[in-house]
DNA sequence: TTGGCTGCATGA
DNA sequence: CATGCAGCCAAA
């Protein structure tokens, strides 16, 4: 009997593939090992297996596999049924999620590998001139990969070039497979075998009398070594004996220490000891209770709690519990609030239980989380952003997600396009864990689910310590600029206050939802902007660095000195931003120091631990930020927070424009005054009596759902319905149209009534040479998304097969958001 | 997604 | 006729 494996590659396909095995294999693979397979004419690549089985269906030659990588499976069974699930909901293939669920080190790469076969001298060879190139090089570096080859020559097809050379005996090929993992290794110090017993160890301390640091080493370490459990680390000892590392490589030399050099674990290395995490308060042990009895009834929790109420402290608890039962925990946070602060925080609490993952995170260090949990060895809390819930994990008891609201749980390129609140909800189901969504400001999704009694509704409506809600005060800028009271954006309430508050020693936070100078750039005379020349946006002006930027692709040119349409030298810019902000500041205020956050100034590496830090230590008395500074950071000493301009918030065109405007607004409110006194918000706006800034000044989030959600139902949004987006992409205008229309017409053959909407230009139709176009396909709860998903992929399908469209490039997003 | 194959335009 | 490039299609 023939033994098959069905196998799931990294690749946008919707298949599976099937390889042949012998028994012995047959016997040993098990469904979520991953094994090397070739696949095309020239590559290996990393395959999970999905099913082992004997039914030979194949019509074609079917291929062995190349060789199995893991001894046991890297991949849960319910973790394949998720990632089915993911893929059929979302509308992408399964081998879309596995390359976002797998730590990119899980992948081997095949990289063909040239090596020079003859050693003789390649002026005796007869040789055209690319192939002296290749030659000359491979004498150099001995290997060469296909790519350098490619980049040696200047050209695309080297192949039948090294066919040629390997036809004429000059080089050979090597398929060679490699993984990019590497432990971390440290370096650990002994005392020498001989040295062990105590006469020994004091014959050796009077030799070396004469050598005194040495000797002190050699004291410290044994002092160090007396009573510790661990290995004594090179660097450690380093430390603590206060000599350079030249007096433990003497030593070594010697042969009176030895270094040995271990692979250690990233993961559990280095845990600080904290303090406790403080006591709960009255409403907060209600709550809990409240928590925990729909939990019992294994109902979803929608944990509403304003700004600062110890939602945290919530979680914790809950946390702990599951991890007493042996159970993990998986705590999903928008990546930008996944903060130090926080995880030290965790860290001092849970100690070595916590798991950190997400982006930030290097690939090993993925690698190892992803081991620990699918292991299991100890009930672990993972803390991480939208991709934390692709883990194996095993007894899976309890997923929080904190700031459910957050728009950044959405994936939006690549494929797999999923929504981590919605799709962790799910998993949560399959699992049979219990889920709590955290928000001050909810979605109205989750809102509107706890109202209809889908979720449990639990509410924090205080905050921890009674600490008053900031108040919030709008500032009417229209009247302050007809009156003349405006300091460049700054308006006299707003300096007032800003005046007032670092005469109490207390740090302020300017928040502009705009980076850069200004937006746009425009000549007086002749009305001139800079546009990009890539996409269909203005540039904005940085000031600081004297560029003109596109924040779309990133093309920047450099200021120009003239207006390049009419040479007038009276160039004006438009709007505000950030950086305009910051420099007004510091006129106004020359004495006080001022730090800008946004994605500009948080490009390095620890750039933003860094502005954090310099806050938290008070070096910083005002930090201007844009919507980065709402999210979850914690400043004990801010007793004002400043909007310059809530207006472009709620102008955008975009159905949950009001609802994120809200939502930001009650965030970055909830930054001011976190201790004992009442904090202060003040809102500057052209037009202060609109709904939704009323709204945000009474913290009145009810009216505010009731109003949106009567606008939802009314213009046919979700919750009511279900929208998916289809973007369609080209560098041709009039090809994108097209085949968006054709797209439109063949949906709109759906029988059951599907609203289908556009072909429609979004804001910016053109982002990096592409024209975009945008479909919108609405349905309502009643329609059955399975069967319209199954008739958009027939579509989808036939709109591939289509010549003309073959080059536009198609996106499905379900639950665009 | 990738690579190779096909077909076509280009150039000596 | 060789070379280069674009578009198409299979991959197990």
């Amino acid at each position: 009997m023939q033994h098959f494996i069905d196998v799931i590659l990294p690749l946008p396909l919707e298949r599976f593939f099937t390889y042949t095995i012998n028994p012995a294999e047959s016997e040993f693979l098990k469904p979520g090992m991953r094994v090397a397979v070739p696949f095309g004419k020239s590559k290996i690549y990393t395959g999970i297996v999905h099913k082992v089985h004997q039914e030979n269906t194949a019509t074609y030659e079917v291929k062995d596999i190349e060789f199995i990588i893991d001894e046991q499976p890297v991949v849960t069974a319910g973790q394949l049924k998720f990632w089915e699930w993911i893929a059929s909901y979302y509308l992408c293939a399964v081998g879309e999620v596995m390359r976002a669920a797998l730590p990119k080190s899980f992948l081997l790469e095949s990289e063909t590998i040239i090596l020079k076969k003859d050693s003789g001298s390649i002026e005796e060879l007869d040789l055209d001139d690319r192939e002296y190139l290749v030659m000359e090089a491979l004498n150099n570096r001995n290997a060469l990969k296909v790519q350098e080859v490619m980049d040696i020559l200047d050209r695309k097809t080297v192949l039948p070039i090294l066919q040629k050379m390997i036809n004429k005996d000059l080089i050979l090929l090597q398929e060679e497979l490699y993984s990019t993992y590497k432990a971390k290794k440290k370096k650990f110090i002994y005392l020498h075998q001989d040295f062990k017993e105590e006469d020994a160890l004091k014959t050796l301390l009077d030799t070396l009398s004469r050598a005194p640091k040495q000797r002190d080493a050699v004291m410290t370490l044994f002092m160090m070594q007396t009573g510790a459990t661990k290995d004594i680390a090179k660097k450690d000892l380093i430390e603590r004996a206060n000599v350079t590392s030249t007096v433990i490589k003497s030593l070594i030399n010697k042969d009176i220490l030895i270094e040995i050099e271990k692979d250690v674990d990233r993961v559990k290395d280095d845990v600080e000891d904290g303090q406790d995490l403080y006591n709960l308060n009255e409403d907060q042990v209600s709550a809990l209770a409240q928590i925990k009895s729909s939990f019992k009834i294994n109902k979803t929790v929608l944990l509403h709690g304003v700004t600062s109420s110890g939602k945290t402290q919530l979680y914790v608890q809950l946390i702990k519990e599951q991890l007493e039962k042996g159970n993990q925990a998986l705590y999903l946070l928008p990546e930008i609030a996944l903060t130090t602060q926080l995880i030290s925080r965790l860290k001092a609490f849970f100690k070595h239980q916590v798991l950190v993952y997400h982006s930030k995170y290097n690939l090993n260090e993925r690698q190892e989380v992803w081991h620990h949990v699918l292991e299991q060895k100890e009930p672990y809390v993972i803390i991480g952003a939208r991709s934390a819930m692709l883990l194996p994990f095993q007894k899976l008891g309890l997923i929080v997600i904190d700031e459910e609201h957050e728009s950044s749980f959405k994936q939006f390129d690549p494929a797999p396009r999923y929504h981590a609140r919605d799709a962790s909800i799910v998993l949560g189901y399959m699992k049979k864990a219990n889920i709590l969504l955290g928000s001050a400001t909810p979605s109205l999704e989750s809102y509107h689910n706890a109202s209809t009694g889908k979720y449990q509704l639990v509410e924090l409506k205080r905050r921890y310590g009674n600490v008053l809600m900031p108040e919030i005060n709008m500032v009417n800028i229209k009247e302050k600029h007809k009156r003349k009271r405006m300091n460049g954006h700054f308006s006299d309430t707003l300096i007032e206050h800003m005046t007032e508050a670092f005469k109490d020693k207390k740090q302020v936070i300017l928040f502009q939802n705009r980076r850069g100078y200004a937006p746009i750039m425009e000549c007086d005379t002749c009305g001139h902007a800079p546009q990009c020349p890539n996409c269909d946006v203005s540039l904005t002006y940085h000031k600081y660095k004297g560029q003109l930027r596109c924040h779309y692709c990133g093309y920047h040119t450099f200021v120009p000195k003239e207006c390049p349409a009419c040479s007038s030298t009276a160039i004006d810019t438009k709007g505000f931003g950030t950086e305009q902000i910051e420099q007004e500041f510091r006129m106004l205020f020359p004495n006080h120091t001022v730090a800008r956050m946004d994605l500009d100034t948080t490009r390095g590496k620890n750039a933003y631990e860094k502005i954090i830090n310099q806050m938290d230590s008070g070096e910083i008395d005002c930090l201007v930020g844009t919507q980065m500074i709402t999210k979850g950071l914690d400043f004990r000493n801010v007793s004002l927070v400043g909007v310059l301009n809530a207006d472009s918030m709620l102008n955008f065109p975009d159905f949950r424009a009001h609802e994120r405007c809200f939502q930001l607004l009650t965030q970055v409110a909830g930054r001011a005054g976190r201790t004992k006194e009442r904090g202060k918000v003040l809102i500057q706006s052209y037009n202060p009596d609109h709904m939704i800034l009323q709204q945000v000044s009474s913290y009145d989030y009810g009216t505010m759902y009731r109003e949106q959600v009567e606008e939802r139902y009314q213009f046919k949004y979700p919750p009511f319905q279900r929208l998916i987006k289809i973007t369609f992409k080209h560098r041709d205008y009039q090809t994108t149209l097209d085949s968006s229309q054709w797209f439109v017409d063949a949906l709109n053959q759906i029988p059951h009534g599907v609203v289908v909407l556009g072909p429609e230009f979004p804001a910016v139709s053109r982002v990096r040479n592409l024209y975009n176009i945008n479909v919108i396909i609405k349905m309502n709860r009643q329609q059955k998304p399975d069967v319209i998903k199954n008739y958009i992929t027939r579509v989808k399908k036939s709109f591939e097969s289509i010549k003309l469209y073959r080059s536009v490039r198609c996106n499905i997003d379900v639950d665009s958001y």
